[in-house]
RNA sequence: GUGCCCGUAGCUCAACUGGAUAGAGCAUCUGACUACGGAUCAGAAGGUUAGAGGUUCAACUCCUCUCGGGCACGCCA
């Protein structure tokens, strides 16, 4: 094959597209085509499948077969000598009600290593145009320690981050640090109360149900009485936001979680850009007074009830200084804009787009995650959780409990949008019933049958070339086969905004890894074999760290 | 009452957004190294996709209704 050949997934679409065309099937787009393309569950299927003839038969209403055989016919020059997938496509076959099957020649199954070796990091990127995007996730108020709800959206946002990076896109990340207004006075008299406590004389009421009950404020005003035991309620209020602040920073360090921007919604009053923001929704027509309030006319974009800006008692709603904070994501450029949010959240969707829409800007590229809850299990018992009461959960405690990469492992396994069950017990199991070691233990094998070619050949890799068609085996082909899904697995994950379809992927490198290894050994005295099976091996173990990596795992060299 | 998410093997979940014979892991049962890590590998069994209709070449997927679970519906944040 040539030095500079797209990858394979590359050209197909390309070729199919071009044969759309032709056939008169229709003009798609690239990214149209690429959507169509997709591995089969079963192997007699072909190594990659196209069901655009499908797709394009509903369009017109007619049977998907005949224009699937078009659709062949007009690729089949492609395949045959000179064509642009001479050498990699060894046939293609019309298959069940229209899929255009393509089978790999084995040569071109053999180049992945080399396609490996040659992309290094970049191994997998799509061709797709960049972006520049902000991704905003956590966001969590800093009235208290981040939950494992928080936790779940901390790993699934940083690993977002990863792919898309990995993807060629610009991303940010930003946290929108909500450090005023009602919660955040709350917590100071919250913090004024336990300091009295402790201080003396202690307040006859008890305590308010309304103030956070938890017991890390005891703990701050223990500290703060140290310091300051006649703090005043503005040094308790900006004391208790500001250390809570840190540690939520802290949680989020340790878990391997930063962010580019931290955005303070106190600096955003101060900047005027909320006043800005409201003269020009006026300026456009959009705002009204009606009952001593101040309402934005959100329903002529789509939200279903027209929402209040300015309460009658003359403060702003939660909504205001968000609609400005958007607005200002917009102003800085940002052509994607990516909120994880948690399910409390869904109905705000539509009144921010809304708000969004009537600035003028295009609502459609918000995308919004919804991460759904986290139920925590230790064996059987369910523990529950709620911030106010003070009986919750924490990501620190989750952390210290199972380890970085289990929990963050288990925070991604699952689409972000079904409930997730967490069992701790199992997290923190180190047996084979924990998925996470799996993967990770194909990559620390790997190591060690390196460590055991290196004893005897005194290198840790092939010196040059190695003769890839010397792997002929069934399982070794299967394991090739999926090290070249690789970039089909990262597409998925990039275009619907879901880390976990690398989880499965990565299962099934591990696994067709293991299988191939428990076949074949590795370090034998053919040298030229040798060499090909280590090579392959290595490869495996590339694509194993780059995944693991694009989550946000640890590779370990032992375990 | 209204909206959103969900209901798939004994358990936890997939099914590439409407595609091929609904797949994995765990649990259960049966097997496998005198060699590179047994945290591994091979095999068996397990299903009326909550239920009932509908749409079409094709439905776990879309529409309607029913049942069951979760979360939201403020001039709160």
């Amino acid at each position: 094959m040539s030095r500079a050949a797209a990858p394979i997934r590359t050209a197909i679409a390309e070729a199919v597209r071009q044969a759309a065309s032709a056939s008169g099937l229709g003009e798609y787009t690239s990214e149209d085509v690429l959507c169509a393309l997709e591995v089969p569950r079963e192997e007699k299927h072909g190594d990659l499948s196209c069901h655009i003839a499908l797709r394009a038969s509903k369009e017109r209403k007619c049977a998907p077969r005949p224009l699937a055989d078009k659709l062949s016919a007009a690729v089949a020059p492609m395949i045959a000598a000179g064509g642009a997938l001479y050498g990699r496509v060894a046939r293609t076959s019309v298959e069940g009600a229209g899929f255009l099957n393509f089978y790999y020649s084995e040569a071109e199954i053999v180049s992945v290593l080399a396609q490996v070796r040659a992309a290094g990091d970049a191994y997998g990127r799509p061709s797709l145009q960049s972006r520049r995007v902000l991704l905003e996730y956590v966001s969590a108020n800093p009235t208290g320690p981040l939950t494992v709800a928080h936790g779940r959206q901390a790993a699934l946002g940083d690993s977002l981050a990863r792919i898309l990076r990995h993807c060629g896109h610009r991303v940010t990340t930003e946290y929108y640090n909500n450090d005023e207004g009602v919660q955040i006075t709350t917590l100071g008299h919250s913090l004024q109360y336990r300091l009295r406590q402790i201080t003396g004389p202690a307040p006859e009421e008890p305590m308010p149900e309304n103030y956070y009950q938890g017991e890390y404020l005891i703990d701050i005003a223990r500290q703060l009485s140290q310091e300051r035991p006649k703090a005043t309620f503005e040094e308790c209020r900006v004391y208790a936001r500001d250390l809570i602040m840190t540690g939520i920073r802290k949680d989020l360090a340790d878990f391997d979680v930063t962010f580019d921007s931290y955005y303070s919604q106190e600096e955003l009053g101060r900047s005027g850009r909320v006043e800005r923001t409201l003269e020009e929704l006026r300026k456009r027509g959009v705002v009204y007074e009606s009952e001593g309030a101040t309402w934005l006319r959100s329903t002529d974009y789509g939200d279903d009830k027209d929402r209040v800006l300015i309460k009658s008692d003359g403060n702003y709603t939660y909504l205001t200084p968000d609609i400005a904070y958007h607005h200002h994501k917009f102003e800085r450029g940002f052509e994607e804009i990516v909120n994880i949010l948690g399910p409390d959240h869904h109905g705000y969707i539509a009144r921010l787009k809304a708000s969004q829409a009537a600035l003028g800007h295009d609502a459609t590229r918000i995308r919004v995650l919804i991460a759904q809850l986290v139920t925590l299990y230790e064996g059987d018992r369910q523990v529950r959780m709620s911030t106010r009461a003070g009986e919750f959960v924490t990501l620190r405690q989750v952390m210290d409990e199972v380890g970085r990469d289990a929990g963050r492992f288990f925070f991604l396994m699952r689409k972000f949008d079904a409930h997730l069950d967490f069992d701790l017990q199992l997290a923190k199991s180190q047996s084979m019933d924990n998925p996470v070691f799996y993967i990770q233990y194909a990559h620390a094998r790997i190591e060690s049958v390196t460590a055991n070619y290196a004893e005897r050949t005194g290198r840790r890799a092939p010196s040059g070339p190695v003769d890839a068609s010397l792997l002929k085996h069934p399982l070794e082909l299967r394991l090739l086969r999926v090290i070249g899904q690789f970039e089909d697995a990262l597409a998925g994950a990039e275009r619907t905004l879901e880390p976990y379809r690398l989880v499965p992927y990565l299962t099934e490198l591990a696994q067709a890894f293991h299988r191939s290894y428990a076949e074949n050994r590795v370090v034998t005295d053919d040298a030229a074999l040798t060499e090909a099976r280590m090579e392959l091996c290595l490869c495996t173990q590339a694509v194993l760290r780059l995944g693991l990596g694009l989550l946000g795992l640890s590779a370990p060299s032992k375990m």
